[in-house]
DNA sequence: AACAGCTTATAATAAATATCATAAGTTTTT
DNA sequence: AAAAACTTATGATATTTATTATAAGCTGTT
């Protein structure tokens, strides 16, 4: 059960990174020579996490490949699941620029890579290159604004349009296609949607009987898409 | 019904404004001129609408009295109140860096005085200091944050806990006092916590029952707070 | 292979919350 | 001042959701 057992350390060219012109479009090659000097790429299995609530942030991350949740502890030991990442909307740690520890933990549920930048490095360059500060401001907002609206969308929700919810958000929004391996289980679900794991295995049942979607384990496929969106929309 | 008619405009000195050093202070005189020359400082009453979901952006805003809440009308024409905002928290749009249009609406809840910029030149201004940038970033994500941690907290609890947490969040947060005078109806606390009316009203009348606070209308006073935090804590 | 621990599943029951109905008190409009 | 519209209030009932119980299906470990 070490955590890091399974940590593989990866060779890469940051000039050549795909990812390169998302995150760092307005810095200089010298900037990015500086920057990218001391970075680490790791990969992560799926249930690794990356990085735990109360932590100090020392470092700038973001993910390259794969799939995390962000989730925070309650006092009395539940997880709260507050978003899902991908690659393209994963910026850092949504508290780097306003707090010193992490508000929340960052897991993978798919295997993952993240690159790992010197957080003070990154925030050094940001103070010197205003292009660059936007750049990463533009992120961070396009990021916690998708998981405020996200957030009041499930909330004026009841189960079944919670449960929708989640089926078309992997659907749409991860896997972009209405066949997909759930990378979570039915209690995830239910720490992200604020309910029961019964409820939501009750409601996945209800789905399938319903012949609203299919069900093999974790490999669902959306069957009526339309009325899948009508329940998410309507109840 | 009109909107505009009690609004009124306010000459004032930027570089006097106590809130100045909040906003700006990184930026040089020069920087600051230009950028209050072509402010606007409005005064709104209770109940105005500040700026209304779906509206182009086009001015960057900071609240510099008063209290007011975000909210955003659901497809049912029922609407979610965000957050609530006071002076020192608030600053401009949460969306301003992420979108061209609002995706809240704003509106005052207790009279406010709001100062209005170019949105532009403040862009402009952020783009060529970095420093400025960086300030503008904390706030953002300061906001932000606070958004989501506290929509957590509500989220995980029930009616009587979300009730308490909200009436404590009012007397710690916003008045710093037990004794205030509630700036929302209870229609505006549930669409805060996310439950019914009635129930905000009920739970209300049975705190009041249990002696746990006084209810003069709009007045509350908190008479058993260490009480009201149990129950805002374990429910 | 046998065991423990976890996830998925289903049903019955209990608890929480919403809806509906009604009324008194306030505020706004006419 | 009366009427209309809204807010606060309370009770009864219906609906939604959680809890409890029980079991089968996996997964990893010894």
């Amino acid at each position: 059960m070490t955590i890091d057992m399974n940590l593989e350390s990866i060779k890469c060219d940051c000039k050549q990174c795909k990812l390169k012109s998302l995150f760092f479009s307005h810095v200089t090659i010298e900037e990015l020579t500086d920057i990218c000097d001391i970075k680490e790429e790791r990969a992560y299995s799926k249930g690794d996490i990356i990085t735990k609530e109360g932590d100090v942030i020392k470092e700038f991350l973001y993910l390259k490949e794969g799939l995390v949740k962000l989730s925070k502890s309650t006092t009395e030991g539940k997880d709260q699941i507050i978003s899902f990442s991908k690659p393209f909307d994963f910026v850092s740690l949504l508290s780097i620029f306003s707090s010193d520890v992490y508000k929340y933990s960052v897991s993978a549920i798919e295997d993952s890579h993240v690159c790992i930048l010197d957080l003070n490095l990154v925030k050094n360059h940001a103070s010197k290159n205003a292009m660059f500060a936007m750049d990463l401001m533009k992120r961070v907002s396009e990021a916690t604004d998708k998981i405020v609206l996200d957030n009041l969308e499930i909330r004026r929700k009841h189960l079944k349009g919670r449960v929708a919810h989640v089926l078309l958000y992997f659907a749409k929004y991860i896997y972009e296609k209405d066949e997909f391996e759930l990378p979570v289980s039915r209690r995830e679900i239910a720490e992200y949607i604020g309910m029961t794991t019964e409820n939501v295995i009750r409601t996945l049942s209800e789905f399938r009987k319903d012949k609203i979607i299919k069900i093999f384990g974790k490999d669902i496929q959306i069957v009526d898409k339309k009325r899948l969106e009508g329940i998410s929309e309507f109840g």
